[in-house]
DNA sequence: TTGAAAGCGCTAACAA
DNA sequence: TTGTTAGCGCTTTCAA
């Protein structure tokens, strides 16, 4: 935890410094930086001492003095290198900026003691809200924090034992109508395939799945359901599910990897029909038929909760579900085998 | 820019509230959360009152009263929806999560005044370090803050105007390494398709391309050379190479979108070579060819040379180029045309 | 429109 | 190992 020593190079000018060489009170100073009623001609005068002294306001001590809370959003997200959560950081980072606010953000990577770790660090920094991938499964550590005046959402994930906004995909709903697309098509032995990186999201997609294939008539689901621990197991799921007697027509993939594993295992030229859940870089070009979403948007809705609760600290918990749609490209349209 | 108020629920409390609780001095409280020589029986009196009170200690006061720098890293980023700043920032947040910092995140959206209100801010927020992907083409404007005892770092880009460390990808080296496998196949109509996103990479990818074509003994590239001002533009401008009577017979994409865009131009059944620049979802299971590089080790280094310099400010200048790598796959390995 | 004094919450520099 | 005093840079409160 070796932060390094902070040496200054050459001393930073202070308000003070800027004042006396405007040759005008500290405060006036801080008006013309912070916003007040400042006379065009003195406003000139402090602005060029600034310029001369190279001033840089300082923001920790303004909001040291001023309420007490920094200009900053916090997010905590899960593995900081999965590219959904950069698309949800990017969305919370855009509502920052619009409101003059700055993203502060820290990786969990799926640990709670991490979690509770960078949380404690961006609650101490005074965060104006705290958005948070929950990690582990109790959150009721926060509640003080939220109830001390820190707006806390949840995304991605509810949170448990903590009553706050969340914003979460509709997974199951995805997943069940890319299932009842294939359905719909005929196909009755469809697969579900996913390496579960965090719990909550695979269950609902795969409770989406059985949800469709239930309605058509198809209980017995288990045999065609592979959630396998590691990824680099995906692709041998594929080739024993399509070894069986019964082999599925059709796969859903539970996430994007899954995808990947499913077509590489079955190869180009398969006739069997593929829907993945997530859209991916060359999906269009191969023509794969996936479940969409807008990560984007999803952070933005998040940062907007936070900051309406900011405002208005006793409005009613919120829960948004950003919805999902199915991009119809080729792979999940493929009819089911005619001799199957 | 409305910030929202920040309307306190229940106050917080301070360290001088857990003092009293714990019948300690402040100095000793601050000894417990901050570190420092105290006995094993005042530290659990201290943290049993501390836990009672809801104590959060307030990173604000402590930053501003050691040193006046937080225990943060700045980092300014070009477009925030795009994947590669993603894993660069991904790389950054974990080498500053190693040394007990958090990532401070804004996004520039490639326009200067962005930038410089992104850079004030955090500078005014006294990041540690302050990454930064330059927008402008004049960077000269942070010198007196690299003076003044704040580390730069320019990231992907080098800075004009700014003596700083910085860390770009070897865009030259890859694109001409990625040429040279393709005359060496025997090609020699090539083809660089790209939309320029930032002038500075794709300068340098041509660049290389040219290198290598050059070194083959072809000059006069400029007809098979499209850099079209927007990303849909590029199926176009595939189309128009392929209908002239010396049409490519490979091509080189200057980015994942241009890749995406020539692999959709050409089809499925395509003999033409095609090599990406930036590996893509779906790129191995289509069977393309790329110039691969590890964005989130770039990253890393970025900040390591950062945090290299907070401790040793004298340093000299470091400029780190990460070095790229040609994968394979198939599509970079299609000969010419035998009657082309 | 401007200024003087006090103090936000914490820690540096002493001393005990 | 613990406490006291002062003050980080700024803004609040009040007054002019």
């Amino acid at each position: 935890m070796d932060q390094g020593a902070a040496p200054p190079g050459r001393p930073r000018a202070t308000l003070t410094d800027v004042a006396r060489v405007a040759g005008v009170s500290a405060k006036t100073v801080s008006r013309v930086f912070s916003g007040g009623p400042v006379s065009d001609e003195t406003r000139r005068r402090v602005e060029a001492a600034a310029a001369s002294l190279r001033f840089r306001p300082n923001h920790l001590a303004r909001d040291l003095r001023s309420g007490g809370t920094a200009a900053t959003l916090g997010f905590v997200i899960g593995r900081v290198t999965n590219p959904f959560y950069a698309q949800v950081a990017a969305g919370v980072e855009r509502v920052a900026a619009e409101h003059g606010l700055t993203l502060l953000l820290a990786a969990s990577e799926d640990d709670p003691a991490t979690e509770r770790r960078c949380t404690a660090s961006m609650l101490a920094q005074r965060v104006r809200a705290l958005l948070l991938v929950p990690a582990g499964d109790d959150q009721s550590y926060l509640s003080p924090d939220a109830e001390a005046g820190t707006p806390m959402v949840c995304v991605d994930r509810p949170g448990q034992g903590l009553d706050a906004d969340s914003v979460v995909l509709a997974n199951r709903e995805g997943a069940a109508a890319a299932v009842r697309s294939l359905t719909a098509a005929g196909h009755r032995r469809v697969a579900f395939v996913a390496s579960p990186g965090d719990v909550h999201t695979h269950r609902e997609r795969l409770a989406g799945y059985r949800d469709a294939l239930r309605e058509a008539g198809v209980v017995d689901t288990a045999r065609w359901e592979r959630l396998v621990p590691t990824p680099d197991l995906l692709e041998e799921a594929v080739h024993g599910l399509v070894r069986r007697p019964d082999a599925p027509t059709a796969f859903l993939a539970g996430n994007g990897r899954a995808s990947a594993a499913v077509l590489r295992a079955l190869g180009p030229s398969s006739d069997r029909a593929v829907i993945g859940f997530d859209d991916l870089d060359l999906a269009d070009v191969l023509g794969l038929t996936v479940v969409a979403f807008d990560a984007v948007a999803l952070g933005e809705q998040a940062a907007r909760l936070a900051l309406a609760r900011v405002r208005e600290p006793d409005r009613p918990t919120e829960h948004v579900v950003v919805p999902t749609r199915l991009v119809r490209r080729g792979s999940g349209e493929r009819p089911p085998r005619t001799g199957a």
